[in-house]
Formats: C-alpha cells, sequence, structure tokens
DNA sequence: ACCTGAACACCGTTCAAGT
DNA sequence: ACCTGAACACCGTTCAAGT
C-alpha cells in the first residue's frame, strides 16, 4: 500500500497536488519577487497556498530556513545556468554578471545572502571563483585571499542593490527619480566640506549600475594579475 | 518662563537626568554591543531606561531611526578617531582598518550599513575614499567607479563579519571552534567536485580575518594603479 | 503521514491620560 | 513639553485535534 501510494495514483485525500517543499519554496519566491521581502509572512503563505500554518511546518523547519532554501535555488540557477566563455577571465565576468542579474531580479537574495554565511550555495559560487582564479594562473597561496576578497565585493554590492531596491518598493519613484533626488541632495551639500561627492553627481545620475559593477571587477582582476607579478 | 526652564534649573519634574535622543542611542549601543542585534527590543530599552514606550518614541522617531543614528554614531567615531598617515594610501588603509576594527567590535553595524543605503555616515566615508583616491592619482573619470568598488568590498566584508558575529552568539562556540567546525565538513566535501574549497582548507583554519581584509584592500588598489597605467 | 486553525508569546507602535 | 502604560495590530511558532 505504501508503494502504491509513493506510485502517485493511489488514496489521493482531497487535494490532486498536495504540498511539497518545492512548491512552499517556489511560492515563496513569487510573494518575494512580486512583493518584497516584508510581505513573505506565514499567514500570506498559507492563504497563497490554501492551507494552514502546520503544513508548511511540516515542510520547512522555520522562516529562517525557507527564505535560505530560496535563495539557494536562485544561486543554484545561476551557477548552472552561466555559459563557459573562451578564457577564465570572461567566464569569470559572465559568472559575476550572471549573479549580479539575478540579484537585479530577486532583490531580497542580496538581503539574504547576508543573514546566513556559507550557504551551500555560497559555497557553490565560491568554487567557482576558485578554480577560476586557478585558470587564471593566481598561485595557490594568493588564491585564498583573492577569492575571499572577490567574495566579499560581489556580496556588498549584491547587499547594496537589496537596500536600493527595497527603498523604492512601496514609493512612486522609479530608480530615475531616486537617482535624481540622491544627486539633487549630494548637489546641496557643502561643497567645502564634500568636494569629491559634488565632483561626482554628474557621474551619480548617469551612472549603470551594471557597468559600474563590472568595472569594479576589472580592477578587481587588474589588482590580481599585478601582484602576480611581483 | 519658557526661558528659565532652558536655562535648565527651573521646574524640574522628578528625574535630575531627563531623556534625550542621545542618551537613548547609547543605551541601544550598549544592548546591541553586549546581547546582539535581537535584543534590542522597545521593551529592553524601556526597563533599561527607566521609563515608558512614548517617552522613547517622544525623542526617536522609530526603531529603524534609532538603529542608523546607533550606526552613524559608531561610523563617525571611526572617521574621526583615523590618523593621518605618510601618504594616501596608508591613511586609505588606516581608515579601512579602523572601520574594519569598529565593526569587529560592534558587528550588529555591518547589518544595519546593509539596510539603509546611502547614509550620512556612509557618505562622509566615501567622500573620504574619493579624496584620497584623488591623492592617489586615479583621473577624475576613473574615480567614481573606484571608489564605488572599494565602498561595497568595505560593505561586503562588513556584511560578511556581521553575519559570524551573529552565528557564534548564543552558542557555546567561539571563533576558533567555528572555524575548525567549518573547516571539518569542508574537509568532508567531495574532492572532486570540491576542489578548490578542499585545497583551502588549511588556509581556512589558520586564516586572520583583519589580513585577509587588508589583502584584499592592497588587491583593489593594485588594480586601481594599474588601470591608471591605461 | 499530512493537514487544520485556534492559541500563545512576543514584537513595534499608538494614544488618551497624566504631570 | 515630556512622560506613562494599557491597548492594538501583527508577527512566527506550537500543538491538540482531525483525516
Amino acid at each position: 500500500m505504501a508503494k502504491r501510494a509513493a506510485n502517485g495514483s493511489a488514496q489521493s485525500p482531497r487535494r490532486t497536488d498536495s504540498l511539497s517543499r518545492e512548491l512552499i519554496i517556489q511560492t515563496a519566491i513569487e510573494i518575494l519577487d512580486s512583493d518584497g521581502e516584508s510581505a513573505l509572512t506565514l499567514r500570506a503563505l498559507t492563504v497563497r497556498l490554501k492551507t494552514g500554518y502546520g503544513a508548511i511546518y511540516h515542510h520547512v523547519a522555520d522562516k529562517g530556513d525557507l527564505l535560505a532554501a530560496a535563495t539557494d535555488d536562485v544561486i543554484t540557477r545561476v551557477l548552472s545556468g552561466t555559459a563557459t566563455a573562451a578564457g577564465p577571465r570572461d567566464t569569470l565576468r559572465l559568472l559575476a554578471q550572471g549573479l549580479f542579474d539575478a540579484i537585479h531580479t530577486h532583490p531580497w537574495v542580496g538581503a539574504e545572502l547576508s543573514r546566513q554565511p556559507w550557504r551551500p550555495a555560497l559555497l557553490d559560487f565560491y568554487e567557482s571563483i576558485g578554480r577560476l582564479l586557478d585558470a587564471l594562473a593566481v598561485p595557490e597561496r594568493a588564491r585564498f585571499d583573492a577569492a575571499g576578497t572577490l567574495l566579499n565585493y560581489v556580496l556588498g554590492v549584491a547587499v547594496q542593490n537589496a537596500a536600493n531596491a527595497r527603498h523604492l518598493i512601496g514609493r512612486d519613484a522609479d530608480r530615475e527619480a531616486f537617482l535624481n533626488t540622491t544627486a539633487a541632495r549630494w548637489a546641496q551639500l557643502d561643497p567645502a566640506r564634500y568636494p569629491f561627492v559634488h565632483a561626482t553627481v554628474t557621474q551619480l545620475r548617469e551612472h549603470d549600475d551594471r557597468e559600474q559593477f563590472l568595472a569594479g571587477i576589472d580592477i578587481f582582476l587588474a589588482g590580481i594579475a599585478a601582484l602576480r607579478q611581483k
């Protein structure tokens, strides 16, 4: 009887599709993407899944577990979806781009990555970085620091993106309006006290987040190459 | 009468020292430092300050405002406390070190920095970076990307530090025990699937967070210098 | 085995009432 | 002007009871 139930056709209580961990995670991702982190409540999940609280806790340890699993899901898709380019340098850039785009689509991932250190997904990303640095002929001794630095940089960008996205949600303002108000505020600062910020206002208004992120990757790669030659 | 009250000696309700925004912020910092982010509740504040909820909300907009103010306070102290070294390169390293040490002492700052983008304190830090890059002869066009990259890296490290500290609180494990268990887990991973992580286990166990952070700063500085020459 | 939903403990925040 | 604390709305989580 247990075998027949495992085959999927027998018994069938009342729902044709029973609840599963995977379904819960996917539904959580939908809520997070459409309405932001604060919208993901256990209540909202029970409504969307037409179930009770206990049913969810039967498949998921707690809310932290759910958020972590959703994050792992997104990151894993990035890693498996990244094409390998001609050289390790371009592959690393593609990988970084893929992660940037994923966090752009799912800003909550940036916030979640900052909560649980060394989740499996982050470990896979770290492994990918390490291998590519190996291919780039970074000596073993320097590879540990280099991989950690790159991971921290990517994480910092992810977190900033998440913070920016959070501040846009629920406002009538879009990205451009946000940049304009920020630029206007910067322009009003005392030029004597904030000369650099002042000089940078135009670039703030015109810059592209993705391009700036990749510029940072290039700085890092140039730094690796420079240190390697010593 | 209003004037006399402002002079501070008249009327005097019942407490000799009245509540102030500054006192609330300092008390919040004490709670955060000793017991972590989750310990800072409005309830805990009222108990510690021997007051009611409304009194706190009279000086502070909400909990977010309080956390942001506490973070600003810590960062501002770092900036004003950093000595200027011989050259801009060393000054920049000192500044980074100061920030690292501050976040080491107040891990919750790392988490908070990731919540509110472009707080005043972060703007001051950004300004400092920009000026030092100017002193390092980084051309104006490249300075914007370079400063952003450096800021994102520092932010990433801050966030990772906060996450690690959070996972140590409430456990009997200290940092060394945590590193050992993590290293043990890494060592058990499939070497065919995680060759880099495997090769790096020893360095994980022996590394110093502060040194690795500074190694990252050096990588970026080398990269900035290399790109400048093109 | 899996699900239901009332109940619980605990948040941040408000506000009528005090001084 | 500043403070008090009961009350409110809303969390995540549990658990006895159902199928």
